[in-house]
DNA sequence: ATGATAGTGAACATGGCGTCCGGCATCTTC
DNA sequence: GAAGATGCCGGACGCCATGTTCACTATCAT
């Protein structure tokens, strides 16, 4: 697949992906026009779509790339504290970092007006490795797997949203420290719960 | 605004919201256009602008019709069990047995091709309730409210999407169990629990 | 009965989408 | 380095959905 590519070829991807995401970052992806993108990358409309079948698609095509660039993420921030490898959830912190990183790109996929379709390819993304990182947990309870993945990648980009949107001067490990006590202990026992009703 | 309305107008609305309801279940919000809604409810094109500016907005309508049911719903609910009232997060039951009846509509809206807006507009309605209940829980830890709210409503819409998509036969009640046992405890310690829950 | 209010349906302008074809830059082969 | 093959380029085209307008009709209130 990432063979060797007509040179012509490669400028062109890269060319309409940069134009994507600086347009994502502008006015956010729904509003974003196949016009737009070919006239911001200055290719030509058949091109584009010789290339990719829609603006979707080469949304998603971006996505190989988070991915590869995520796994990267993980297995530098692996070898950088070997004290994530032996908690649970070590992926996190090394995932907050990245967000931060690309703050803007992030904020306009998750946030308002992003699409449908960022999210469902964060979500699996995300999912992959929280089902790694679960692998070695005891299952002894009445909730299955799956839903406890889901769980935990929900709350990540609960945590995450709201990083984005509201807060974006905390550090990433006081973020990390918030969202593993969400994930891990929840809401109930560190809390003294007095009454229900308020 | 509910004031006496002309037969003819009220007619009209409630053929469109119908249609709507109809269409989102058949072929999900995305794919639909206005001319599908008008063709539906069989009333003409310029009637439906007059009403609404875009089929958007006709889904928000909607919403306030949802709210008054949630309402309705939370109501009979905290009446029909006390206990409900007691607990911490005593919505959840109602709500998941709000969706389970009606799954078809829920699921069209949640699932894959969903809007973006039904969710927010779900995710808004929930953050209400949810303040509501945690109200009267202390908050002394570095976590502020908002993200315990938030974290709360994804938490409910996880579950809800993952039983909507995968395990319709379950019952509200062993739902609504995990979904306790999720937010309150998390996933971390294995058995600790400090509240007592059945 | 008579204005007033609300709905009807067709037509129109607009704008984005996806495709097609002539033109041309780049790669391969000798 | 020249000539043909490859395939990208870009403008133009048809299609479809949107949202608006207008002359007309049906229903409501007095």
């Amino acid at each position: 697949m990432t063979q060797v590519m007509d040179r012509r070829a490669a400028r062109t991807q890269k060319a309409l992906h940069g134009a994507l995401m600086s347009l994502i970052v502008c006015k956010g992806y729904e509003a974003i026009t196949v016009q737009d993108i070919i006239d911001e990358a200055d290719v030509g409309r058949s091109t584009f779509y010789s290339h990719y079948t829609g603006k979707e698609d080469l949304l998603r095509s971006g996505f190989q790339t988070l991915r590869a660039e995520l796994a990267e993420a993980q297995r530098t921030a692996g070898a950088k504290s070997e004290a994530a490898q032996d908690e649970p959830l070590g992926f996190s912190l090394a995932m907050f970092e990245h967000a931060c990183e690309y703050r803007h790109i992030y904020k306009a996929l998750l946030g308002g007006r992003g699409s449908v379709i960022a999210v469902n390819e964060i979500r699996r993304v995300l999912s992959e490795i929280v089902k790694k990182e679960l692998s070695g947990v005891r299952e002894d309870k009445a909730i299955p797997q799956d839903v406890r993945i889901q769980f935990v990648v929900g709350a990540f980009i609960t945590v995450l949203t709201w990083l984005l949107e509201r807060r974006p001067r905390l550090t990433p490990s006081q973020v990390d420290a918030m969202f593993r006590r969400l994930v891990l202990n929840g809401i109930g026992p560190s809390g003294r719960v007095t009454s229900g009703q308020g």
